[in-house]
DNA sequence: TGGGCCGGCGCG
DNA sequence: AAAGCGCGCCGGCCCA
C-alpha cells in the first residue's frame, strides 16, 4: 500500500515471497479500500510506516490484523549490519538497493504534525504534504527485506513482532488509557493544596519552601528547586555535600533535610504530572500517549511527551475503568533473570526458574555464609543476579557474584561473554537478532590509544561527563553490552507477548489493550470478560515463551489482577 | 527570548 | 541500602 497525496493511494497484491501477484491499481478512498480488503481476506499490509499511516486509519474506524512496517524492519536490518543511524525511509532503502545517493530521513512526525495531516486527505495544509509513497519502491524494498530477513536466524519473528508492535502502539495512542481527571485533581489538591492561579507555587509547596529557608537561618531564602542554592546553603551551615540527591540528603543531620525531601517529592509530582499535565494530556476521560516503537536501542519502547512510561505510582488511582468495565493488570514476574536463565541454557538456573519465585528458588545457593550478614538468602540471590545483569559488583556483591559463578556457571558466563565482546568493541544481539549500536568513534579512539594516565576523578576538559580514561570507557561499554543481551531479549519476549495478546483480544471483541510498560500490560474490558482476558494473557505469555525459547523449562509467570483502578493491583 | 546542558528523579 | 542497565521530562542556568 502506498498513500497518495489526498485520500487515495496505490495498492498491489503480493505473493508470500514478496513478488507481485497482480497488477497495481489506484483507489480514491484508501481507507475504505483497506477496510474492504481486510474484511475479505485480511492480508498482511506492507507499508512504509505504521506510525505515519495507521493513526489515520484508526481515526476512520479501520483496523488491520497484520502488517509489515518497512521503516522499522529497515532499521532492524541496518542495526544488524552494524550501520546504526543510517536513513531508514523507503526512499533511502531503495537508493541503497540501486547504489544511488541516499536521502536523509525527514524529521520525526511529531515535529511536522501538519505535514502528516495531509495524508489521507486533509487538505488544509495543502502544499506541505509529506512526499507521496512510491508503490514501486515499496514493492522492491519489501522483497529485498524478505530476502534479507530470511537469511538471519530469528529475524522473521523479530520483523513480525516489531511490526505487530507498531500496530499496538498506534492503537494504544488511539484508544487511550482510562483516566479520571476528577481523581487526579483530588489527589493533587490533597497533596499540594488547591490549584494555584498563574504560575504560583501550590500552597503546600510554598509553605515548605518558606520553612526550608527558615531552617537555614532567619530571613534566609533558598530556592529549593535550585540544587546550586541548596549546596551553597548546606556548605554555609558547615555541612558540605557532593549533591542534593535524595539519598545523599538522607545521610545529613539538619532540620532542612526532611523538609527538602518532602518538597522534592511533591514538586516533582506538580511539575511532571500536575494540573498542567492533566490539561495537556487528558481528554474525554482518556490519556493518549504517543508510543515510539524502536525508540530505544534495546527494543523497548519510548514515548513522546506525556511521560507515559513514568507515571508515578501515587497517580495510579486516577486510572479507573469505565462503569461495568474492569482493568486486567498483568506483569511478567522477574522477567529479566528468567530471560537470562532461558538464554544461557544453564541447567541448574533454568530449573530454579521453572516456576514460582525465582529468587526464593535460588536461595539455597546463597544461604549460610557469614560474610554477608543482614541480608536474607533471597535478597542475596536477587543482588547477585542484578549485579551480574547490570555489571555492578562492589561491596558484598563481589562475594555473591562468586557464589553465582560457582553454582550457575553457564548463566554467569553468558553475561560475562557479552561484557567481553563489548569491551572489544564488538556487537552483541538479542535472541531474535536485535543488535546493539557500535561504539562511537570517540570510544574507539580513547580505547585504542589506551590513554589511562589521567586521574579518573579529574573532570574532562570540556566539563562533559564522558569517561576520563580508556579503562572507564571499556568497562562502561562492557556494562552496556552485558545488559543489552538480557534487556533486549526481554523486549523480544514482551513484543511477542503483545502480538499474541492483541490477536486474542481481537477475537474476544470489546477488550482493548490500553497500556504497555516494558513488562506490564493493562487491558480494559467489560467486567464479564475478565476471566477470558486473564486466560488470554496467560496463553500469550506461554506463546511468547515457546516462540522464543522452544522447550525451555523456564517459566514466565504473569502476575494478574482484575481491578477497577490501577492502584489496586499489587 | 530560545536553545541546550545539567542535576535530579519518575518508571522498568 | 545502594548501584549496576535502559529511558523522558522538569526547572535552573548559561549563552547567543
Amino acid at each position: 500500500m502506498a498513500a497518495g497525496a489526498g485520500a487515495g493511494g496505490g495498492l498491489r497484491p503480493l505473493a508470500e515471497d514478496g513478488s507481485p501477484a497482480a497488477p497495481a491499481y489506484t483507489v480514491a478512498d484508501l481507507a475504505g479500500e483497506i477496510a474492504a480488503r481486510e474484511r475479505e481476506d485480511a492480508p498482511r499490509w506492507v507499508w512504509a510506516s505504521t506510525a505515519r499511516l495507521y493513526p489515520r486509519l484508526l481515526a476512520a474506524g479501520v483496523r488491520v490484523a497484520r502488517c509489515h512496517d518497512l521503516e522499522l524492519v529497515e532499521n532492524l536490518l541496518l542495526g544488524h549490519a552494524g550501520r546504526y543511524g543510517e536513513p531508514r525511509s523507503v526512499r533511502a532503502a531503495s537508493a541503497r538497493l540501486h547504489g544511488r545517493p541516499v536521502p536523509p530521513d525527514p524529521p520525526p512526525s511529531h515535529e511536522e504534525a501538519s505535514a502528516q495531516a495531509s495524508l489521507f486527505g486533509d487538505d488544509d495544509t495543502g502544499e506541505r504534504a509529506a512526499p507521496h509513497d512510491d508503490l514501486a519502491q515499496i514493492v522492491e524494498v519489501h522483497a529485498a527485506q524478505r530476502r534479507a530477513v530470511a537469511g538471519l536466524d530469528g529475524f522473521a519473528l523479530l520483523a513480525a513482532a516489531e511490526s505487530a508492535g507498531s500496530l499496538v502502539a498506534a492503537e494504544l495512542g488511539h484508544d487511550g488509557l482510562p483516566w479520571s481527571a476528577a481523581e487526579h485533581d483530588a489527589l493533587l489538591t490533597e497533596l499540594l493544596g488547591p490549584r494555584p492561579s498563574g504560575g504560583l507555587r501550590p500552597r503546600r509547596l510554598q509553605e515548605l519552601a518558606d520553612r526550608i529557608g527558615a531552617a537555614f537561618g532567619p530571613r534566609t531564602h533558598v530556592n529549593p528547586d535550585s540544587p546550586a542554592q541548596i549546596l551553597k546553603a548546606f556548605a554555609a551551615a558547615g555541612l558540605p555535600i557532593p549533591s542534593t540527591r535524595a539519598y545523599v540528603l538522607k545521610r545529613v543531620d539538619h532540620p532542612a533535610v526532611p523538609l527538602l525531601l518532602e518538597y522534592k517529592e511533591l514538586a516533582r509530582l506538580h511539575a511532571a504530572h500536575g494540573w498542567a499535565w492533566l490539561d495537556t494530556w487528558v481528554r474525554g476521560g482518556r490519556f493518549r500517549p504517543e508510543y515510539v516503537v524502536g525508540g530505544v536501542v534495546s527494543g523497548r519502547w519510548a514515548t513522546n511527551g506525556g511521560g507515559a512510561l513514568q507515571i508515578p505510582r501515587v497517580l495510579r488511582r486516577a486510572v479507573v475503568a469505565d462503569p461495568g468495565w474492569c482493568l486486567v493488570v498483568a506483569d511478567a514476574a522477574q522477567l529479566e533473570p528468567r530471560v537470562l536463565a532461558a538464554l544461557a541454557g544453564d541447567r541448574a538456573f533454568a530449573d530454579a526458574a521453572a516456576h514460582g519465585d525465582l529468587y526464593a528458588a535460588l536461595s539455597d545457593a546463597f544461604r549460610s555464609d557469614e560474610a554477608t550478614g543482614g541480608l536474607s538468602a533471597r535478597a542475596k540471590a536477587k543482588l547477585a543476579l542484578l549485579s551480574a545483569m547490570y555489571g555492578g559488583g562492589t561491596g558484598e556483591a563481589v562475594q555473591l557474584l562468586g557464589v553465582l559463578k560457582s553454582r550457575f556457571p553457564d548463566a554467569f558466563e553468558y553475561v560475562e561473554a557479552a561484557a567481553r565482546a563489548g569491551e572489544r568493541g564488538r556487537l552483541v544481539r538479542s535472541l531474535l537478532g536485535r543488535t546493539c549500536p557500535p561504539p562511537s568513534a570517540g570510544w574507539r579512539e580513547l580505547t585504542l590509544t589506551g590513554d589511562d594516565e589521567r586521574d579518573p576523578a579529574e573532570p574532562t576538559p570540556d566539563g562533559a561527563r564522558r569517561p576520563a580514561t580508556a579503562a572507564q570507557a571499556l568497562r562502561s561499554r562492557g556494562r552496556f553490552t552485558r545488559n543489552f543481551v538480557v534487556q533486549a531479549t526481554a523486549a523480544d519476549w514482551a513484543l511477542a507477548l503483545l502480538g499474541s495478546l492483541r490477536r486474542r483480544l481481537t477475537a474476544l471483541g470489546p477488550p482493548r489493550l490500553v497500556f504497555f510498560q516494558h513488562d506490564e500490560v493493562i487491558v480494559h474490558a467489560p467486567a464479564e470478560l475478565a476471566d477470558a482476558v486473564t486466560e488470554a494473557v496467560r496463553a500469550s505469555s506461554e506463546e511468547a515463551r515457546t516462540l522464543l525459547f522452544g522447550t525451555t523449562p523456564v517459566a514466565f509467570p504473569m502476575e494478574i489482577a482484575v481491578v477497577d483502578r490501577y492502584a489496586d493491583a499489587k
